[in-house]
Parts: C-alpha cells; sequence; structure tokens
RNA sequence: GCCCCCAUCGUCUAGUGGCCUAGGACAUCGGAUUCUCAGUCCGAAAACCGGGGUUCGACUCCCCGUGGGGGUACCA
C-alpha cells in the first residue's frame, strides 16, 4: 500500500507552530515510506479572504522545507485540495448517508436540544438526543416543515456496543457508541461540517494515515462512523501528543500570548525577535509575530531547518542521545512507534540553542548571504553590494564569530561599523569614559593608534598594555573605554579585530571625538 | 456532568521486569578561561504523582485514587 498522508490547516493568517510539527511528522512519515504528502485547505469556513489567509501558511511550509507533493500550485489526480470547491462531494455523502439510514433530518430547534442536554446533565446522566423531531419519513418532515421548522442533517449513531481503535501512537483505544452524540453533518443550509468533510476528503484523496493532534481523538469514533456508513475503508490513525504551553500541558494557543510572555524564556526570545524587526523597518504586532508564529523566525532570520529539528524533538525521540539531525538522516529514522504519547511543552530557548548549534556551522560566506539582507533592509548598506563592503561584511561576520545566533543579529554587531556617525550609549559612556584620568590614557592610546605599523593586533596589544603598564593602571581601564570610544556600546567582538576592521582613520576619529566626552 | 487520553529532573526526553546508586540535553547555580558580550571547559543541584496488587525482583505489568489535558457545537 502507498503511503498517503496530509495536513490540512485551515487558512487563518498564521502558521502555528503547533500546526507545523503536525505538518512536520506527516511529511516525515511520508518520505519515510516513500509516499506522498498532500496539503489541503480547510476553508469551508467563511474566509474574507482566502489569499491573503492562505499565503503566510504556504510560505512558511515552504519555507521550512515541508513541500506538498500535492495541494495548492501541485495539482494531483485527487483534487481540488481546497474543501471550499468540494462541496458537492460532501453533499453526495450527505444525502447518501441520508439514504442507507445512517443519518436523519432532524427539525428540533437548538433550544430543544439545548433544554435536553441541560436536563441530562442536571440528572446526572450523558446526554443522548431522544430524537423527538427527527424526522424517519415524508409525513413527519412534511408536519414539521409547516410548523415552520427547518432541518438538519444528523448521524444515526448506533446506540449499544463499541469501537475501537488502533492507533499507531496510543495503541488501541476503546469507544462506547452509547456515548457518542447523533452531531450534525449538514446545516440547515445545506452547507456541511467539518467531520463528514474530513472523512470524505481523506477517503477520496487515498489518504492512508491520519496523523494528527490528539486533540481529534475522541472526533475519530464519528468519523469512523460515517466512514464506514460509506463503505470506505478507514485510515490508519496516529493521535499525536499536543504541543503544549511553555512550562504547561495546556495546548499553545496564539490567543494567549499575554500569558507566555510571562514566562522569562519566552519572554527574551520574543523582545530579541522584536529587537530585530524593528531594526528591519517591520512594525510587528504582538497577534501576528511571536514566537507561537512561524513568520517570526523567518522574519528575524532563524534557520528553517533548526525549527524542524527542533520540532521533532517534541514528541519524538531517537535515543538518549541523539539531537541533531540532518533531513535524510531524519527521514531514515523517523517512526511513529518513537513518537511519546504525552504532551510536550514548547520550549523557545531550547529552539534557540539548536538554532545556534547549526548556525555555528554555516561558513563565513554562507552566513553572509542570510544577513546581508538584513543589513539593506535597516539601510546600513545599499545594494548592488560592491566586493569591497562584501570584504568587509566578511571581517565584521567573522569577528563576530559565534556571538550571531539569527541573521538578524548581524544588525547588533555590524551597525558600529557601517554607521558614518557614531552614536553613543549613554551608560556606556557613563561606565567607562568618565572614571578620572581616561582622558589621559586614551590620548596617550590615540598616539600610538596614530603610528602602529602595520595595523594589527599584534602591534595594537601591546600598545596599549605599555599605555597602561606606563600610568600603573589595569588593563580594563583602558580596554573598556576604549571599546566605547569605537563601538558606542559595551558589548562586542575582541577589541583589537574592532579597532583593525574599522580602520586607523576611524578609529582616531572616533577616540579623539570620545576624548570630549570623558570626565 | 459524561467520554477519551496522559503521568520520569523546572522543560524536552532515555528507560519495554534485574544492566537504574534512573542516563542525556536545555534551563539554573558554582568554578576556570577571556578586554566586554558570546563561547568553551570543569563541576553541582535537580525526577520515577500516591496507594494497593502481580513477581524472587518493579520506573517498567494490573487495579484504584489523585493530578493534568483534550473532547463533548448548525467550530476546525
Amino acid at each position: 500500500m502507498t503511503v498517503r498522508t496530509r495536513f490540512a490547516p485551515s487558512p487563518t493568517g498564521f502558521l502555528h507552530i503547533g500546526g507545523v510539527r503536525t505538518a512536520l511528522f506527516n511529511w516525515l512519515f511520508a518520505k519515510r515510506h516513500g509516499g506522498a504528502f498532500i496539503l489541503r485547505i480547510d476553508d469551508t469556513d467563511n474566509i474574507r479572504n482566502l489569499e491573503t489567509a492562505l499565503e503566510p501558511i504556504l510560505e512558511g511550509l515552504q519555507w521550512l522545507g515541508i513541500t506538498w507533493d500535492e495541494g495548492p500550485g501541485a495539482e494531483g489526480d485527487h483534487g481540488p485540495y481546497f474543501q471550499s470547491q468540494r462541496a458537492d462531494r460532501y453533499a453526495a455523502a450527505a444525502k447518501c448517508l441520508l439514504d442507507t439510514g445512517s443519518a436523519y433530518r432532524d427539525f428540533a430547534t437548538p433550544q430543544e436540544l439545548d433544554a435536553e442536554r441541560k436536563e441530562a446533565q442536571a440528572a446526572g446522566r450523558p446526554f443522548l438526543y431522544s430524537r423527538r423531531f427527527a424526522a424517519f419519513d415524508k409525513e413527519t418532515a412534511a408536519r414539521f416543515e409547516t410548523e415552520g421548522r427547518r432541518a438538519v442533517v444528523r448521524l444515526k449513531m448506533p446506540r449499544e456496543g463499541q469501537l475501537v481503535i488502533d492507533d499507531k501512537v496510543r495503541g488501541e483505544v476503546t469507544f462506547a457508541w452509547e456515548r457518542e452524540q447523533d452531531h450534525v453533518i449538514q446545516r440547515a443550509d445545506g452547507s456541511c461540517l467539518y467531520h463528514l468533510a474530513t472523512v470524505v476528503d481523506d477517503h477520496d484523496m487515498e489518504i492512508s494515515h491520519v496523523i494528527r493532534a490528539e486533540e481529534h481523538l475522541s472526533n475519530t469514533p464519528r468519523q469512523a462512523f460515517i466512514a464506514e456508513s460509506l463503505g470506505y475503508k478507514l485510515p490508519t490513525f496516529a493521535h499525536l501528543p499536543l504541543v503544549a504551553e511553555p512550562g504547561s500541558r495546556t495546548k499553545l494557543s496564539k490567543r494567549k500570548l499575554d500569558k507566555y510572555l510571562k514566562n522569562r524564556d519566552f519572554a527574551q526570545v520574543n523582545e530579541h525577535g522584536m529587537r530585530i524587526a524593528q531594526q528591519i523597518g517591520l512594525e510587528p504586532e504582538s497577534d501576528t509575530f511571536n514566537p507561537v508564529i512561524v513568520d517570526f523566525y523567518r522574519d528575524v532570520g532563524y534557520l528553517p531547518w533548526a525549527i524542524d529539528n527542533y520540532l521533532t524533538l517534541l514528541g519524538w525521540s531517537l535515543d538518549d542521545h541523539t539531537e541533531f539531525f540532518t533531513r535524510s538522516q531524519l527521514i531514515e529514522n523517523f517512526s511513529l512507534e518513537r513518537v511519546n504519547s504525552s504532551p510536550a511543552s514548547f520550549d523557545p530557548k531550547k529552539l534557540w540553542t539548536v538554532q545556534d548549534h547549526y548556525m555555528q556551522q554555516l561558513s563565513t560566506a554562507e552566513k553572509f548571504e542570510l544577513m546581508a539582507p538584513f543589513l539593506t533592509k535597516s539601510g546600513l548598506i545599499s545594494e548592488p553590494i560592491s566586493n569591497e563592503m562584501k570584504d568587509f561584511v566578511f571581517q565584521i561576520i567573522e569577528a563576530s564569530g559565534d556571538r550571531l545566533k539569527v541573521a538578524g543579529d548581524i544588525l547588533t554587531y555590524a551597525t558600529f561599523f557601517l554607521v558614518e556617525k557614531l552614536t553613543l550609549d549613554p551608560a556606556a559612556v557613563a561606565k567607562r569614559l568618565s572614571k578620572p584620568g581616561t582622558a589621559a590614557l586614551l590620548q596617550q592610546f590615540i598616539e600610538h593608534v596614530a603610528v602602529a605599523e602595520p595595523f594589527h593586533a599584534e602591534t595594537l596589544e601591546p600598545a596599549l598594555k605599555s599605555v597602561v603598564e606606563t600610568a600603573n593602571k589595569k588593563v580594563g581601564d583602558l580596554i573598556h573605554a576604549v571599546r566605547v570610544a569605537v563601538t558606542g556600546t559595551t558589548v562586542g567582538p575582541g577589541l583589537y579585530d574592532c579597532l583593525v576592521i574599522l580602520g586607523r582613520e576611524k578609529s582616531l576619529e572616533r577616540l579623539r571625538n570620545a576624548l570630549e566626552l570623558c570626565g
């Protein structure tokens, strides 16, 4: 049997991190078995602007390398891949269910249903619809209609026996039919509901394995009932553990950002991203730009594979020590058997470490490719990028080393090299330049800088040390002052690297300017 | 309320009855290195939810409890 899996997002305008994990596992499983991964769009809801809502999801998946064999832009033999274009299929299925007695037209009003539900609850027994307003024949239907009632189509669920599902993650799961509701599959206006649509689509698209989040486990019986009533063969099910909030077991949601921001690690990653976004002129709004949404990572300059690799570890493991995988290693080793069954909370700090790991493996040239767009977007350099500028940025990247965690970090370390007029951080000035005697030290160092030959770390370091020694001061007294003078801040690459990259003229100019700020 | 699922360090996890004095990673805290930051190295602290069984022997199997989560819509 050919393996066919699917991911069926609804176009909400965001690609959620939990959704990506589901998509990834489906993709991995399909690739592992030489099968196909299908992307289907769950747009049964009224979507105001499908294109706008869909684009971030498609782009996000592509960016992550989760490519689909069939779906939007990759027409296969099982289309259309938009649920909104498949309404006739669902209607036909509903009719079939009606014709075979697996469903019935129901004329109860929502209020009547609600009353029954409440009554059952008050009596402490499980709710089961009385089918009081069910119309199993034309006469009854006509009578209800003359009363002005409108009908929905409900499933006529079995009321005895049980269903056993062989879930690939959880093993056997048993449900009693008498606890299942007569769910609505078609609204009074004729439109069909999710559960019907999913079952029909999975069948039409020949989905062999339904791999989805645990939140759908309880929905499985009604879907199984629909499938069996329609004469479909049941797909294999695998219910993945939920991706939970940082430090909790509750399902991760993009609606509860305020809460997550109270988590220190989450807040830190968020703030870091916000800073970069602002520097490249994005005006991030926290409900669309935050660590729960994939765009956040892309815009800030994370590596897609770092996200994939991290997300894979959320609910799956190879063994007791392997954490980093290449794409092909992962595909080779992935299996549903090793998927965990308990919820996994999303840890942005661990993602950060995975990102760091992959970033440090890149060559300077590769880093440049990723980082140059940030420099141009922020206006620090202009296009086309000259060869001189490219060399210059190469030097900055090398000097910055593993301080660059994400591509956007280049802005933190390159800015002071690239601006004409340096802005000094007042706090840094207060801390490092205000100390009495600093001006004198700087002045002496300036004299060395002016003549150091060649203008290298090997000449600058002894020069600085000799100034300090002569004045009977500590290295730190001068080195920190020089750093603030030439970079405007207290953090950055090695100081001698900074001076050399900046060049003699600029260094001297900045050192002289700083003299005036000394206490 | 009812149904279903889950339960190992704060977090992700390894563990499929003896290899467990419970292993790894992130985070945390020390210490070393360095001009800052980042890093690196070394070290520390940190867990089997509780109670009953089964067994010569339970983190591992069974039952009950407790806790957490999901579902229960003319949402997906």
